[in-house]
DNA sequence: GTTAGTTTTTATACATGTATAAAAAAGAAC
DNA sequence: GTTCTTTTTTATACATGTATAAAAACTAAC
């Protein structure tokens, strides 16, 4: 990590902001799995050592890259008047943004809050809740809640994607309802086989309706 | 894996069963970080490969592990007689066992439904949600929101504890928040030195008692 | 017994992240 | 200039998950 102390010792060949950037086309160019620091290095004219110079570990490579892709987001400028359907439109965006990039799920768990320009996207949730009367303490506290509830839908999501993706076996979950007794577990027989279907529709936006219906009250 | 078939070919001489007992011993004692499939080899009396005609790969030994302490989640036999207290109280037995091993942030990504010994679990959730009114449809997509929220609440905390073990640098976080401009981010500065306190705070149960109502209706 | 077929185990090899220590490239002090 | 200090880069090495292919251990057919 470079100091801000006045300039000593060997110079820098390469910085963050290039290696950052470079690990970014190659994720955009061919997806996160081909980013290997020794590959990343090859790229940037370095050796991979040298990289550890500038970023603590691969994992915080991912999260200012992150960060990065964060930095993109689109706040559309025409909000709702209503504050309860701002919060739902802005958590809206954060998640559309985030599942956008399929390797998220890998990083998501490094870091609850992203970089700066993240903070609007939270100002503006925590702003339609005190609106519509919590305190600024479960204001907070909601905002959590709201995360919490992107942040696994996104995870979930993700993963569902890449079990799907790698090979079609008969499926774990499939075995497991195939031996469902509807005598002790009616409910779930009676869901069983829709139960693939049920749970690939997209149900984010109910369910985050539903939440923020229940963080500020009935509607 | 093992088929069904009859007695035919060279005789293992390990078992799933063998490995799962062995890898929850060392997890248990030692903690996730030291197992590795050589030291599982080792310590079952085989090499490392000879592990993988058994599981196909490390996470889905994992998946099997979790599945392992999931049989033995306590299942409260005195249950609410309200059904949304029946599914509060639920999911925050699944929540309080799951987050009790601390690897399974790792894992949670892996499957979103665990073995045949969650969906009890499960069932109970559908069932209350069911006698609140709701559709067995909507009912799926309620306890899709709710395992969601709680697996966000599970890795998001998990990895900030990871985090804070980690070593106590300044915390990006720190850094993110000084720089917070009042005039542009009102609400978030009034909050900014509080926040890690706020967030520190275990509000699990409010926010899932929120999105159940939100899910159900009014209380 | 010999051969073929099937299942499990082993040996070897490779890619990857990264720890460790040495080397290189600069300015500062003399 | 020479030497010291600081910063960055490089070389080497290791642990790990796992792919690949060969070997081993058994049954069935003949």
């Amino acid at each position: 990590m470079p100091q801000p102390s006045a300039q000593r010792g060997r110079p820098p060949r390469i910085s963050r902001a290039e290696i950052i950037e470079t690990a970014r086309r190659i994720v955009d160019a061919e997806g996160v799995d081909r980013l290997t620091m020794r590959r990343l290095a090859k790229e940037v004219g370095s050796t991979p050592m040298a990289l550890y110079h500038h970023v603590r570990d691969k994992e915080q490579l991912l999260v200012l890259l992150l960060d990065d892709y964060a930095a993109r987001m689109a706040r559309e400028p025409e909000l709702p008047a209503d504050p309860r359907e701002r919060i739902v439109v802005t958590a809206a965006a954060i998640r559309e943004t985030l599942a956008a990039c399929p390797w998220i799920a890998e990083v998501l768990t490094a870091d609850d809050l992203l970089g700066r320009s993240a903070l609007w996207f939270v100002e503006r949730i925590l702003d339609g809740l005190e609106e519509c009367g919590l305190s600024p303490e479960r204001a907070v506290h909601g905002y959590r809640a709201i995360w919490y509830y992107t942040a696994g839908e996104i995870i979930v999501r993700a993963a569902a994607a890449r079990r799907r993706a790698g090979d079609e076996r008969p499926t774990y979950r499939e075995r497991v309802f195939a031996g469902i007794d509807p005598g002790e577990l009616p409910r779930l027989a009676a869901v069983a086989d829709r139960w693939a279907e049920l749970t690939a529709q997209d149900t984010y936006l109910d369910g985050l309706r539903a939440l923020v219906d229940g963080l500020v009250g009935a509607p």
